[in-house]
DNA sequence: TCGCTGTATATCAGATTACTAGGTAGCGCC
DNA sequence: GGCGCTACCTAGTAATCTGATATACAGCGA
């Protein structure tokens, strides 16, 4: 498999990555990371850096609802469940990565026979 | 067809689509745009102001040659060629998009059933 | 007990890079 | 002269990722 994908290429999908793995119910900060590594093959797994701030922006957007957790082993966990709103933001972002995945294969694809 | 496409998504992507369009011949700045404009089919139409300083980036990195060209109507134009080092960074580019674009599609992608 | 590893959240400086908005300038047309 | 299209360039702004740093709990081995 191959490494992990970082740079510019990246911004802009953490908001995407984020609602896309929280479908799946609700889920702590450091659980997102993971399912986002476990789901991509590797490729993608969001830097703490990016991941904190993107899911505070998401809750005060509205797109996400959290609370407080104890956990039986470890310091306690921020879970995170995705809203309504969340959802209609998820299909936005599905359908804007569908928009530019097909652009770029277009301009990138193939032309010569 | 969609609208233009523009905001974070975009970052990183001009270099591929700036050496993909050259791939075809030399050309100048104006026309670049506008032949990543016609073959994303209007998805992708990069401002002046992202397109002439990437130009005069992959310049400095050796990856394009350029040279001014009068025109017979209109202004001068500056004329890009790619060179073996630019064909060399375009294959990793492109195989850069392909691993980001499989890992977006397998993190995104349909789970249920 | 001390230190290390793993879990878990949080923030900041620095870097990258696209966009807007503005400037300069040639040419054709009315 | 003014307008629109062509053609280049740059400064400033905004978004957001990386990597470093900080705090803190739990388990394990020396």
């Amino acid at each position: 498999m191959p490494g992990r994908i970082r740079g510019q290429l990246l911004k802009g999908t953490t908001t995407l990555l984020v609602l896309t793995v929280l479908r799946d119910g609700e889920l702590y900060g450091y659980e997102i990371a993971q399912r986002i590594r476990a789901r991509s093959g590797g490729a993608f797994f969001p830097s703490e850096g990016s991941l904190y701030p993107a899911l505070h922006a998401l809750e005060a957007d509205g797109a996400l609802e959290a609370s407080w957790q104890e956990s039986d082993r470890g310091p306690r966990r921020r879970y995170y469940k995705i809203t309504k709103s969340g959802l209609g933001m998820l299909a936005e972002h599905v359908q804007e990565w569908a928009a530019f995945s097909l652009g770029m294969g277009q301009a990138v694809g193939e032309r010569n026979r």
